[in-house]
DNA sequence: CGCTGCATGTGCGAATTACGCAACACCAGA
DNA sequence: TCTGGTGTTGCGTAATTCGCACATGCAGCG
């Protein structure tokens, strides 16, 4: 193994970022951040006081308490969203499947140990399920995620499973390793993965990986919905329907065929 | 050059930071971001590296670039937005507003300098204006940046128009300070404000502010069309539409009736 | 094929920079 | 008024970061 790469981390810039973060959650005061980053009082302030002189948060004028500042995130996430419009992208297969299925489509990709919402059409009907856009559920127990894992290499699953804290959401989570790189191994065999009320009760979800050009898996794509809709019976029937839009915006994102 | 004691903020992280506004851009490598920031490249690839570790960047294994994480800003932003969700808020008033108008209808937001467009509906016209969600527009030339600068105290616009930089963006853009600020007084006046092509030749755009509940001025809402269709002798029409569609917005958001 | 030029990534010593301490001002509540 | 807490700033120190130098890899080219 070559000499370890990264021992190299910037500290102020860490607890610069840590800082952000706390700042993202809520308000946050430089008392605040000091105690939860084990730093002086002093410090955290001038961590806090750079982040706004940079435009990244507000400070109240009268609590002095720091916010984030909407604004700005919108400009960022304004420019790398360009680089990729997802919603622009995947809109009208989002749109298909919830149509073709009724229930909420969702589109995630990975962010370390979660996956994250980047676009969705909700269902129209009365009780459907809402995530919010941008909002995080662990991989383990998300049918977006489980499809992200599966199509990475046994190795690099193995070695997650392994280290991956498995946080149980319901009494149906999976939280033993060895179990759930079973899971994965029979998600990788069907080309779709289920959330059988793993992360909330009385919601299923059913969710198929996304490929590039490179065969890449970089998305997943899926349909969330409470059970009295997505029974057991008509599992293989809305995986179907998830699946053929799933490869249709693959197709469109421009990756070679495959046979189903 | 001997050590700075004014300056109270972080250098490392103001530096990181640059950094990572430059990966928004676009990829970068090390000796770019240390030609542009002054700094050894050494220091540029552990600036990049942080980010990197932080999740904030990502690098090619291959060509070694930096970029910038969609995901991780995705996640960033949907945690602000969760705070006052504009889009949703603010949606049915966009497309209220571009039905009255046949306009595409816009709402934005100050950031420093500019103003960031956070939500908006397109026009249905075959020609129709539209900006990019999240991109920004100088204060002084664009209407809701106008609606916005008005709604200060005298005070603040006075040293505001007096510092900053009139840049010229088409041949009608106001450049001299004394004359903005007469123009804004006109604005408050008026209750509402216009761009009379000052940013883009044959674009109209007129534009009214937005309140809370303390009265305080948080946004502005506008539309944006050719010239052709918002004409000088309709100009007053289409006002009377932007501010009455923003009167009910700041409503919506709890802010005291005001008189017209 | 070796040479050259240019890049990324890393060890290391010097010293700039950021840190923690201490102090001050301010506020809220007792 | 006093007390305990917070935000904010000055200052000396030492830890952190920085830039230099170098190893390494790669691509083009004579």
């Amino acid at each position: 193994m070559p000499p370890k790469r990264g021992q190299q981390l910037v500290q102020s810039l860490e607890r610069g970022l840590a800082a952000l973060e706390m700042a993202l959650d809520g308000s946050v005061r430089p008392s605040h951040v000091a105690e939860a980053l084990g730093i002086d009082r002093s410090t955290a302030y001038r961590l806090l006081y750079t982040l706004m002189a940079k435009g990244y948060l507000l400070q109240d004028e009268r609590t002095r308490e720091f916010t984030s500042n909407p604004a700005k995130f919108f400009q960022l996430y304004g420019k790398v969203a360009t680089l990729l419009d997802w919603p622009d992208v995947a809109g009208d297969f989002l749109t298909k499947l919830r149509d073709e299925s009724g229930e909420t489509a969702n589109l995630g990709v990975r962010q370390a140990n979660n996956v994250i919402y980047i676009a969705h059409k909700q269902g129209q009907a009365a009780l459907s399920v809402n995530f919010g856009l941008g909002t995080s559920r662990p991989l383990h127990c998300s049918a977006l995620g489980k499809a992200l894992l599966a199509a990475q290499p046994d190795a690099v699953t193995e070695e997650w499973v392994a280290s991956a804290p498995l946080t149980a959401y319901t009494t149906r989570t999976i939280t033993e390793p060895s179990l759930l790189k079973r899971h994965l191994g029979t998600v990788r065999a069907d080309g779709y993965a289920v959330d059988d009320e793993e992360t909330f009760a009385g919601v299923r979800c059913i969710a198929a990986p996304i490929h590039d050009h490179r065969r890449q898996v970089i998305a997943a794509l899926g349909i969330s919905g409470p059970t009295t809709r997505i029974t057991q019976e008509q599992l293989p029937h809305f995986a179907q329907t998830v699946m053929q839009v799933a490869a249709e915006l693959s197709a469109e994102l421009g990756a070679p065929k495959t046979d189903l």
